[in-house]
DNA sequence: TAATCCACTTGTCATTTGGCAAGAAACTTC
DNA sequence: GAAGTTTCTTGCCAAATGACAAGTGGATTA
């Protein structure tokens, strides 16, 4: 019987590459992952559509579970430089902006059609504040980009293009699929024009 | 009269400059910042002492008042790769290898003789657990040095060496004095001949 | 279907950077 | 204080990368 002093229970979806993902990140029983991931909303975003423009704070921070985003910033030169690339799977924000509530000096565009899962930032408060868990996930993103962002620096500073590029190859073949060369070339700290002889002389070998 | 009981009350030193440093990172009163830098013992540490060796998960965090560290990872042909260099008034620590209790794949040397404060890991998850402020201090400083990092990676993709050097020139000019100019050109991802060559036509203009 | 735009490639040449080796100067060590 | 080590500079040349311009092909649009 319903309830009629609660809302009739509504059809929530749920993303089990979320509970999946959060799981992987800070080891906890499933339901426990379910309530975290049932305060996602899905969404689509069409190719082209921003989640965060420069020069706003992130209202929200998302889960991508289908497609490819970008960040980039734009340069004194009006060229934009692509600082990461979003694969699926992958926690998508601004972690800068968001955390410390002040404008973004970055854009992130979804590079195709994508399916994300989008949080508020209220109600992220309200799971950092009600469930220790999730204070430790926040920290654990915090600390995994930490680590990525020092590795690309020490591949940038001790690898040459050629070997940048054969590395995300190997990680990440389908973003190749997805992602225009021209911002993979930026991403990789170089111009499109040396990705594409980089290419062409990779594939001789 | 001395209570037989307690200890006897040890004079303990304090570090003004790491009280300021707490406040200016998260506003705090000045008291419950004195408190914090209470649970940081100072010590001394000479030239090419190591705080953290790779391999070894870190067991303390840092904060320095005087002298120069740097962190470097060796690549396998032998060379080292200073992937940070710390001057006073910073926060010196492998984060990832802190947080995540896991051996570190970076080296945390001393450049020159220092003085820091060291807080152990233990003391550091008790003012985790018993005060919110704190909470908030470990997060922000995740948060910077994300932004750092961030930055750092827009400067290697889209200046030249030159620009990189002009800029830690500017920024960080007691650096050049204390470092020596091979670990500097490393961690502007350069050669240090090609960082010598960089200062002789700068200096010309 | 024609026009347009965009992504990608290629050619040419200049610039930047690296690899290697040698030498000067400063600093360490015994 | 002599010998050895390290740091920094410089010369020479090769390799990597960028700037600019042109051209191809595919996708989109009118």
């Amino acid at each position: 019987m319903i309830s009629t002093k609660q809302p009739i229970s509504i059809e929530q979806p749920e993303s089990t590459s979320l509970v999946a993902f959060i799981r992987s990140t800070i080891p906890m029983p499933h339901e426990k992952a379910q309530d975290i991931a049932a305060q996602f909303q899905p969404r689509i975003l069409k190719r082209h559509e921003y989640v965060l423009q420069e020069g706003n704070i992130g209202k929200e921070a998302f889960f991508l579970e289908s497609g490819y985003l970008r960040a980039f910033v734009n340069d004194p030169d009006g060229n934009d430089v692509t600082i990461n690339i979003f694969a699926p799977n992958s926690f998508v924000n601004n972690l800068v902006s968001f955390f410390r509530r002040e404008p973004s000096e970055e854009n992130i565009q979804a590079v195709t059609d994508c399916v994300v899962w989008a949080i508020s930032y209220d109600a992220l408060q309200t799971l950092f504040h009600g469930m220790p868990e999730f204070r430790e996930f926040g920290r654990m993103m915090l600390i995994m980009n930490n680590l990525a962002l020092k590795d690309r620096i020490v591949s940038m500073i001790r690898n040459t293009a050629e070997e940048r590029y054969a590395a995300l190859l190997q990680s990440k073949p389908d973003v190749f699929q997805h992602v225009p060369l021209k911002m993979i070339a930026s991403f990789l700290g170089i111009t499109d024009t040396s990705l594409s002889r980089i290419r062409r002389d990779f594939a001789q070998k």
